[in-house]
DNA sequence: GCAAGTTGGTTGACATGTCATCGACCGTAG
DNA sequence: CTACGGTCGATGACATGTCAACCAACTTGC
């Protein structure tokens, strides 16, 4: 056990600024989002993601993935905005043991009443309070953390180890 | 109705960027911390609360006004605590209504034990990768988000408005 | 000193997420 | 073709977080 490089002042700033400001702006968005629209924002990101693809549907797996969401979350979560009419379950032609979920218009309809409040919300709590070097660098820096734990995410999708 | 401006791309890319780093961040920071030390996030952020204050106790209000919890998940959480051994629960001496939490030795010993290797694994998956230019534009960036937000959501503790 | 309103914390019901497991189906080696 | 191992998605048990209601104790105005 050796002493462990703790974090100096600047780091320990940002490193506790980023969970304040996580908490926060989570919080928020999450309060107006439901407020606005009646949508949480894993509702939200579902229906984001379907209605940004050609045909309004995706395979489960593809969105879990795209997600970053357990098969088993998606499941849970696609049964609940089943019942809500949010979106539909089809079978997948290609493969017998898959399923597809699709856009109802019940959904489109929900999701293009959300997003012009959502986005305003971005920018009036994150986007719009930061210079366009603060923007680039947020950009740089999470990407490149990203790649650096992508990796090893799906290599623990396969197998542990 | 008008039409929002949307995100530009660099915009998105810093904003999707974001959300990407929140969540991967989160699963390898909270699967590191169990595996190591098999305490979840929830965990570890009383323990280093609690730790870092004098007396090893703070009023309950106190620790969750600085973690930006519910009075309400606190309390449960302290619970499923308690019934580990990692904190104690103590009547209020100044405020018959009010409780005080309390670090255990176990729950002492538990934080020392987590500690370095928690924040060699921030290091290992943040702090590390980003320049030091970065890491003073972070923390600037969020604590200009987090005061901003701040605001509204103390004043929304007291009364909806 | 007491009635009315506020605050601190707990609780129970419920929503959500995780983990382990399962059945069905796929692909491939024999 | 068939047996085997892996993948897809669903499910149930459980952990965690939220919300609303609650009791008890504090505070204030009279």
């Amino acid at each position: 056990m050796e002493e462990p490089r703790w974090l100096d002042e600047r780091e320990d700033r940002a490193w506790r600024g980023y969970r304040r400001m996580r908490r926060l702006l989570d919080l928020e968005l999450a309060r107006e989002l439901t407020q606005d629209a009646g949508l949480s924002e894993p509702d939200y990101d579902v229906l984001s993601d379907l209605s940004e693809t050609p045909d309004q549907r995706l395979r489960l797996s593809e969105l879990a993935d795209r997600m970053l969401w357990s098969r088993s979350r998606l499941s849970h979560h696609l049964s609940r905005m089943q019942q809500r009419g949010l979106v539909t379950r089809e079978e997948c032609p290609a493969d017998g043991r898959g399923s597809v979920v699709a856009l109802t218009p019940a959904g489109r309809q929900a999701i293009e009443a959300a997003a012009p409040g959502h986005v305003a919300a971005v920018r009036r709590h994150l986007i719009d309070l930061l210079t366009p070097e603060e923007i680039e660098a947020l950009g740089a820096l999470t990407h490149r953390v990203v790649d650096h734990l992508a990796g090893d995410h799906r290599r623990r999708g396969r197998a542990e180890g």
